[in-house]
DNA sequence: AAATAGTACCTTTCTTTGCAAGGTACTATT
DNA sequence: AATAGTACCTTGCAAAGAAAGGTACTATTT
C-alpha cells in the first residue's frame, strides 16, 4: 500500500485536468511534445514522456489531433500536433465542463466550510 | 477502445476532485455513505458505490477517517464517518491545492484562447 | 411463519491509465 | 569512431473507477 495519501490526492487533481491542458495548449500554435512538456512544467503541471506519448496517440487516433512530421534544425525530425475540427468542438465541450465542475466544487467548499 | 474520449474527459476531471470532495462533505458531520452519494449527486458529482467504498477504506486506512457504527432506526446498522486530525490536516492542504489548480489552469486558458 | 422489499455494507473482476524504465534512431560534435 | 543531445515510442507495473454480484439486517406483506 501506497501511504502518501496527500500526493496521491494531489496527483489525481492534476491528471483529472490533462487531456483538457493538452488540449488548450495545442489549440493556439502547432506544438511537438516537448514544447508541451515545457508549457505544462510553467503551469506546474508535471507531466512525462512515458505519460503523454500515450496521450497524445490515444488523442490521434481518436480523431481529436492531427500531426505533420517536420524536420528539426537539429536532430531527429518532431510530430508537430493541431487540433482538428473535432478536437476543437471537444475542448469547447471540456471548457463548459471545466466551469461547471469547479462552481461544483465551489458550492461544496461553502456549504461544508468552517464547521470543524 | 472505447472512443467516447469526450465523456473521458469529463470523468476524468470528477475524478480528480473525487477524494477533495469526499474529505470535504465528512469535514461538516459526520455522515454515512448514502449521505455521502446524496451530497456528490447534488453537486453533480455522480459517484456509485463500487467507487466509494473502496475509497472510504483506503482514506480510513490512511488514518485520515474514522467511524463508529450507528444503529439505524430501520435497517442495518452504519458507519458514520468523521475526519481525523491527519484528516483535517489533509484537507487543508488539498484545499490550497486545488486553489493553484484552478489557478494553473485559469492562466493556459488565458495564454491560449481565442487564437485559433 | 415465510416471503418480499428496502437499506447498508463489501468484494470480485475488468479496464483504463499514469509513469518509471528501457529502447531506437537521427544529428552534431569531439 | 565514439559520445552527447534530441525526439520518438514501448514495456511492464500499480492504482483506482465502476459494473455486477454478494451478505445481512429490518420491516412489511402475505
Amino acid at each position: 500500500m501506497n501511504d502518501n495519501q496527500l500526493e496521491n490526492a494531489k496527483a489525481q487533481m492534476r491528471k483529472g485536468t490533462l487531456e483538457y491542458c493538452i488540449l488548450l495548449i495545442i489549440s493556439k500554435d502547432e506544438v511537438y511534445a516537448s514544447d508541451i512538456l515545457k508549457e505544462l512544467k510553467q503551469a506546474n503541471l508535471l507531466v512525462v514522456e512515458g505519460t503523454l506519448y500515450p496521450l497524445l496517440s490515444r488523442l490521434k487516433s481518436s480523431e481529436l489531433l492531427s500531426y505533420n512530421w517536420v524536420e528539426s534544425p537539429s536532430g531527429p525530425p518532431r510530430k508537430y500536433y493541431s487540433l482538428t475540427e473535432k478536437g476543437r468542438e471537444n475542448l469547447k465541450q471540456l471548457n463548459e465542463n471545466w466551469q461547471v465542475l469547479t462552481e461544483s466544487v465551489k458550492s461544496l467548499i461553502k456549504n461544508h466550510e468552517k464547521n470543524n
